[in-house]
DNA sequence: TTGCGTGCAAAGGTTTTGCATGGCA
DNA sequence: TGCCATGCAAAACCTTTGCACGCAA
């Protein structure tokens, strides 16, 4: 497998530090070049994509959707073991809660050996309403 | 809530019957235009898409991504009563797996009582591999 | 100097919308 | 007859691609 030689540029280095920011948050490229365009210091659209796939098959930043309509968004990955973060979402407000949790992990597990069924958590997420949301 | 007459149209028909053709099998909006065009009674596109849209705000389909960067799809609902249970959807065979598991209602509790999430069973989905494709 | 990376613009593909017509109740 | 549903075409959107230039190594 050829491996290109990866080059230090500004571009690059922006967006990395960008989603560093705040790790495990998504984000849309849309988000992202609007981001960088309020800086004054605007990245092509054409930049963003390609630098995030590369991310992506670096394994750096990971690639979701989080519902059906929904942009596929871009995530730094704080950890490469991170098949073990779930994702939940609000159905009220939209927000998209983080968590690290034990017992998914166990069921997880369950859901292999019990059922045959090899959940993929990355590509899953739970709809359902947030605290805030349910005592409005 | 004012509530509009649902008119029985031919369009709506055959929609309604080709998914359930498959139940529980995901079509994307070309997939089921394709099936018409080659039938020789073409639906528009507009229509698929409004057709589509209604059945999953009445309950009788489903709405599906099955990755980042996949279409939409949607698939046919066979029981109404699903509640009670889980599904797994198998992201490469389409298989949807209605799961009835106790364990997956003790983390549902378990969210709600340490993570303050109510998880809504009926609009989660499970993304992995079955055990049937993971053998091939 | 080499060739990867970037930016712009254009293309591609999917989904939505506007509007006139058709068809169910 | 009164509306909802449909079809067509165009628009809106998001993402990818082509190409020339810039820049890191």
């Amino acid at each position: 497998m050829a491996e290109r030689t990866a080059y230090r540029t500004r571009a690059r280095e922006e967006l990395l530090n960008y989603l560093k920011t705040e790790p495990g948050r998504h984000f849309t490229a849309q988000e992202i070049r609007d981001h960088f365009a309020a800086e004054n210091m605007p990245i092509g659209t054409a930049t963003i994509y390609r630098r995030l796939e590369r991310f992506v098959e670096e394994g750096v930043v990971r690639k979701y959707v989080l519902g059906p309509g929904e942009r596929v968004c871009y995530a730094f990955t704080e950890d490469r073991q991170c098949d073990s973060h779930f994702h939940c979402k609000c159905v009220v407000c939209g927000k998209l809660i983080h968590m690290d949790c034990d017992e998914l992990r166990e069921i997880q597990a369950h859901l292999l050996s019990s059922h045959g069924f090899c959940w993929d958590a990355a590509k899953t997420v739970f709809y359902g309403t947030c605290e805030q949301c349910r005592n409005e």
